[in-house]
DNA sequence: CGCCGAGTTGAACTGAATCAAGAAACGTGG
DNA sequence: CCACGTTTCTTGATTCAGTTCAACTCGGCG
């Protein structure tokens, strides 16, 4: 859990292709060859362990990161306890912005919760390639726009459902995530206690 | 409040210059002059009275406006209660995506709460835009992403603070639209009832 | 004046947290 | 394969922040 994890050996490959990288991409954005071929160039895969960790609290997130297989999460400490911001599952993005905009570590921790195969880009070299084609900025764009609005209806439903509403609704639309992850990181995630998402299971089946 | 609004007639100028517009961006990206031109070339600035609906409920979003001075608020619809999502105030950027990008309404309305002077783009031209402009897509890119900061921030406040904490924050952090904004105004954006927050304030003074 | 919206105050109620104790599941080593 | 400790999950009793509903005050304004 949290804190505690150990660094295996990892393998690494430049080999294979993400395909699935270009096809969870291509809804928001027309990638020509060269830009493929540009990104490509420049995402180092990697095969981690779960618990593996990203970028550890009191650091830096240096890097973004395209999940091909896996699931991490992303979390802060509040009032001793971990408190789960986002889940990133396969075919999606994560990485902890704000330590990097800012230079300064933003409290966060991301970690591997399953074996994970992740395809990895420096941020400075990300930002690299934003200066020199304007499709890549376009597609940083469109994968913030959708985080954006990811994040505007995660902030309504805390606001105005109840614990129940919320659980039922990711039970909804991500059931397979509550058979990957434990009842305590999910109940952080939905800003309630063990107990009460205990109790709302219960009382649900 | 809230649906109504009278339509008063409205100035448009294409003359003055929106110089704040310019500083506000400049901290994320160097604009060229030429860029400065075409943003502005496309931009129309109107007066609009307190109470104009910009956009009503329902309807869709077409456009982005930036706020010279004034006050808007969007807000949606929860179980009869205008719930408030957000506060844009002079020299920042106000739109609502979702419906645009969805085509489809998003069930925002977006209204002045004070006489604002606003410089409006529509949407689409700003996608035209950011074809022909690279600077300009980069700019899209750090306002939307200043946002996503933005919502971060206030989604963990929301999970982990009492209704006290926050209104505190928000009194400290927004000292302004305390004066500016009704108090049942603000607790709907706060996610507390009028009543608590009038009985926080009673308690704090 | 009296009405009307905005804000305050009070009392009862409730969803969820907290504190505390068990029960199940899990993994590791003997 | 079982016994052990550890972690994960459940259940119960109590407490509390915030809601709801209702009445009441205050300051304009026609």
């Amino acid at each position: 859990m949290g804190g505690f994890f150990i660094l295996v050996t990892l393998r690494m490959e430049k080999t294979a292709k993400p395909i699935n990288f270009f096809k969870s991409v291509s809804p928001f954005v027309k990638l020509s060859p060269l830009t493929k071929q540009v990104l490509l160039a420049h995402m180092v895969k990697e095969s981690l362990p779960k618990g593996y960790v990203l970028v550890p609290i009191g650091g830096i997130c240096r890097n973004v990161h395209y999940m091909e297989t896996g699931l991490t999460r992303t979390f802060y400490i509040k009032d001793g306890k971990e408190i789960t911001e986002k889940f990133c599952a396969e075919n999606s993005f994560t990485c902890s912005m704000t330590g990097h905009l800012t230079n300064t570590p933003d409290g966060r921790q991301i970690e591997l919760l399953e074996p994970s195969v992740i395809w990895t880009m420096p941020y400075v070299k990300l930002e690299e390639l934003y200066d020199g084609h304007h499709e890549i900025e376009r597609l940083g764009r469109h994968i913030i726009t959708a985080d954006l609005l990811a994040l505007q209806s995660r902030l309504s439903d805390l606001q105005f459902k109840t614990a129940e509403e919320r659980y039922i609704n990711l039970l909804t639309s991500k059931p397979s995530l509550l058979q990957r992850v434990s009842l305590g990181i999910i109940s952080s995630y939905l800003g309630i206690t063990q107990e009460t998402l205990s109790r709302i299971r219960a009382k649900i089946a």
